[in-house]
DNA sequence: CGGACAAGCTGA
DNA sequence: CAGCTTGTCCGG
């Protein structure tokens, strides 16, 4: 209590100011007519270097002996309601683990969208009841609605649900409010998040919402890659969501048809699968194309059962190649000399401007044979736009050929384009891979679960099998783990697999993986004393956990002017 | 980030 | 040496 008349001790706030490449924190005094607004997570003003900035309150205490109060200043303002404490601890977590070196990226993705002035009412009509949830990974078909199982997830308490996209998060809300919950979609209903509802839902960043009384975090599609942040610092939200339900002591469930290897490692025997007919019946109907009995001069990616499916004209047939330009590889048709760069001897790509480039150093010439000048090329790796004019050929209809820059998607029957063109079209019958081997055996770790996840992704566009809809996948290897999986309706054997390879060999999420790329990159990872090896672009550094590889790595000071970009647990290694 | 200030270059 | 650019430092 404090005696009427007698100053209370000085409260002081730590800020983290809102201004990017201040990656600092400061103290403040708390003016006594604040105390009651001010708390860890709140918005507010401060003076800085002559200017008045935002940021964030993230620790409140006495005054630090090693800072004089009288070297403080006053907070100039509160703002808003900010993220709560959890979220704000959950952020230096986060801080350490994805090796940022700062709060604010994460802080950033926390905040409302705009000032929330108050507390909107709690709104809240379910009444926990039963066992809880339980942690865990649940496989499901590729094909299966999620919304039940979201339903009675929510039925046990306070749900955060996270999808990868944000249209299929604004469906799942409005599906949720017409079952009679109440909730807040994010990012617009922050601040109805934060007054509390029965279930927020939202994509990635949905993450870190406020969810008062939190009961489970629930991941769907918990492969899908767009749950990671390719910015550096690059989070993903299933990691987020397994920290932050274990710190809430809430349940974290992760949803996919094909978990990845680190969600089934965390999941250990927590893994649900339905029974096997229900799941054969939610995946796609597969077609494998076994091209090991071509002679190797008549190869073509234009198989005879493709072209069987491009010429049926009740058919709309997307197929998917993952050569941009139109080649990749390109030999000789007179000498069969491999076309090399005349400066650096690397193989020359053909881009759609015709001409032959280097994709090492740039050098570019026309199509002429360096070894005899003939200008006839057989396309050892034909690419896109190439394709399009032998699959229009083929198909004898109009091919479209789609690339990440294609902006408007003129309407059409067939259509080839990279792995990007399965997210552009709707109302597939047939998805084709050419070249599904370049997936499957790409030179990643993760290439195995990432092909598998464009299985998925295929068969979500094509539908269920008694509609119709099949996936052909044109292959080298047709007893791959990836497509037996597929085929099967049965993930668990390639998991398996996976879990004993990925360990034996180091591989997260057995342990801690991050690339540096730019210039210091050597020195850097040097420093840090860590297992690295070197990289055609960069380094990889290896540490047993997480933590142990980010506080490594936030521990060295980055040398002056280095334009280092630090990426934990890389998609592409 | 953005202001303050110091050091370095240029032109009369 | 004023006037300008470039670089480094620092903020509570």
């Amino acid at each position: 209590m404090t005696v009427a008349g007698e100053t209370p001790p000085a409260l002081v706030a730590r800020v983290v100011p809102n201004v990017t490449g201040l990656d600092k924190q400061f103290d403040y005094l708390v003016p006594t007519e604040m105390r009651q607004r001010i708390s860890v997570g709140s918005l507010v003003r401060v003076p800085l270097h002559g200017r008045k900035v935002g940021g964030w309150v993230v620790g409140l205490g006495p005054v630090d002996p090693l800072v004089p109060v009288e070297k403080l200043l006053p907070i100039a303002k509160w703002s808003s309601v900010g993220p709560s404490a959890e979220v704000i601890e959950l952020a230096v977590w986060a801080e350490v683990r994805w090796a940022a070196a700062r709060l604010r990226p994460f802080l950033v993705t926390a905040d409302p969208p705009t000032m929330v002035a108050a507390l909107p009412r709690l709104r809240r009509t379910v009444t926990p009841a039963g066992t809880p949830v339980s942690s865990g990974v649940r496989v499901t078909a590729p094909l299966t609605d999620p919304l039940p199982l979201v339903i009675d997830i929510a039925r046990h308490g306070p749900a955060l649900v996270v999808h990868p996209t944000p249209a299929a998060a604004r469906a799942i809300s409005n599906r949720l409010r017409k079952a009679g919950f109440t909730t807040a979609l994010m990012p617009d209903e922050w601040a109805a998040a934060a007054g509390g509802v029965d279930v927020v839902v939202g994509s990635r960043a949905a993450v870190w919402a406020p969810c008062p009384g939190l009961r489970s975090i629930v991941v769907l599609d918990e492969h899908d890659e767009s749950l990671q942040e390719e910015r550096t610092p690059t989070w993903h939200a299933r990691d987020v969501a397994i920290e932050r339900a274990e710190r809430a002591d809430a349940a974290c469930v992760l949803v996919s048809p094909c978990p990845t290897v680190a969600a089934l490692r965390w999941a250990g025997d927590r893994v649900a699968r339905p029974a096997q007919p229900e799941l054969v019946n939610g995946w796609p109907s597969l077609e494998i194309v076994d091209r090991t009995e071509e002679e190797p001069w008549k190869r073509s990616l234009l198989t005879s059962e493709l072209i069987t499916h491009l010429r049926d004209r009740s058919k709309k047939v997307v197929c998917v190649i993952n050569t941009t330009g139109r080649a990749r590889l390109l030999a000789c048709r007179a000498c069969r000399t491999l076309q090399r760069c005349v400066q650096c001897e690397a193989a020359v790509a053909q881009g759609d401007d015709g001409l032959l480039t280097c994709r090492r150093c740039g050098t570019a010439r026309p199509v002429v044979c360096q070894q005899c000048g003939s200008s006839a090329m057989a396309l050892m790796k034909p690419g896109v736009s190439r394709l399009q004019e032998e699959l229009a050929a083929a198909a004898n209809r109009p091919v479209v050929a789609v690339t990440g820059a294609t902006e408007e998607l003129p309407p059409a029957d067939v259509y080839v384009g990279t792995e990007a063109v399965l997210h552009r079209v709707r109302g597939v019958d047939v998805v084709a891979f050419l070249d599904f081997d370049a997936e499957m055996l790409a030179p990643r770790y993760r290439a195995a679960e990432q092909a598998l996840a464009l299985l998925v992704r295929a068969g979500r566009l094509v539908g269920a099998r008694e509609g119709g809809g099949r996936v052909l996948v044109q292959t080298f290897v047709p007893q791959h783990e990836v497509l037996r999986a597929a085929q099967s309706a049965d993930v668990g054997g390639l998991a398996d697999s996976e879990l004993a390879r990925r360990r034996l060999l180091g591989l997260p999420p057995f342990r801690a993986l991050a690339s540096l790329e730019g210039a210091g990159a050597q020195e850097v990872a040097a420093a840090t004393g860590l297992e690295s090896a070197a990289t055609t672009t960069g380094v990889l550094l290896r540490a047993d956990t997480w933590l142990q590889l980010g506080a490594a790595l936030i521990a060295v000071p980055r040398p002056k002017g280095s334009r280092l970009r630090v990426e934990v647990d890389p998609r592409r290694a």
